[in-house]
DNA sequence: GGTATACTTCAAGAAAATTTGAACTAAATG
DNA sequence: CATTTAGTTCAAATTTTCTTGAAGTATACC
């Protein structure tokens, strides 16, 4: 990844997406759909919360296009959420990309003294 | 990465880690901080902050151990923040190993109609 | 058709994060 | 030694997020 590919535009979405996730319950949830399908009272259940929260949350992960959700095609009353797996896909290539250690670059400082040399003059003699 | 290695406690701290980066302003600076060091009124220069919102959002990337800084040796007064590069490898890896793709499991819910076995006398015959 | 089920949406309250402005610290400068 | 400089800390105000409880929707069951 170039450094300009690395835009304020990039920067937000990844922020609004690590932001989506960046709570412990919801990537609790999130854990769990990596094992698999779950239905809101499953998830609920397991994380010991009312539907109305699950709901909530999992709408958090849907607007930032993390999971998808499905209604139970011999009962719609049922739905199952589950990973979108290109969005995973994408995910870890822009945190990858974002974090990879190999762009830390050796840049001084433009101001403080560290950069600057340090006169003569000022350099005590003898 | 086993399921039991992805631990509770390490969903916590990752959610902490990530929180510390969710935030775009954030995110800016630890951006900058790739391309290198970077003292409080340059950051602040280049994302139109305040040098005490600077402190402040350093002060959340430094209490996750994501940011190390370090004082001038020629003139105390300045700060040089940079990347801790121990943590942005630990990042990388606990990251990678909690989203990895391969992790995801064909799991049914075991509650709903779905998973169930639809009885005989339900189906529609010829 | 009335009731139960599974979930979502809404509104209000509680908690947490963010921003602002001022006060403070420590070090360098004249 | 007073002043300037670079940054931090503090307290209050604002904004956002999270939780709670109730109401609402749509589907299935009897």
């Amino acid at each position: 990844m170039t450094e300009t590919a690395v835009s304020s535009l990039n920067i937000d979405k990844l922020a609004r997406q690590l932001k989506a996730l960046a709570n412990p319950k919801r990537l609790q949830m999130f854990h769990l759909l990596m094992a698999g399908v779950h239905c809101n009272c499953e998830l609920g259940e397991a994380l010991a919360m009312p539907p109305n929260l699950i709901s909530h949350h999992m709408s958090i992960l849907r607007d930032m296009g993390l999971v998808d959700v499905a209604r139970d095609a011999v009962d719609a009353r049922w739905v199952y959420f589950s990973i979108n797996e290109a969005a995973l896909a994408e995910l870890n290539q822009v945190f990858g990309a974002f974090f990879a250690a190999d762009r830390i670059q050796p840049r001084r400082p433009s101001c403080g003294p560290q950069g600057a040399v340090v006169p003569m003059t000022d350099i005590a003699m003898g």
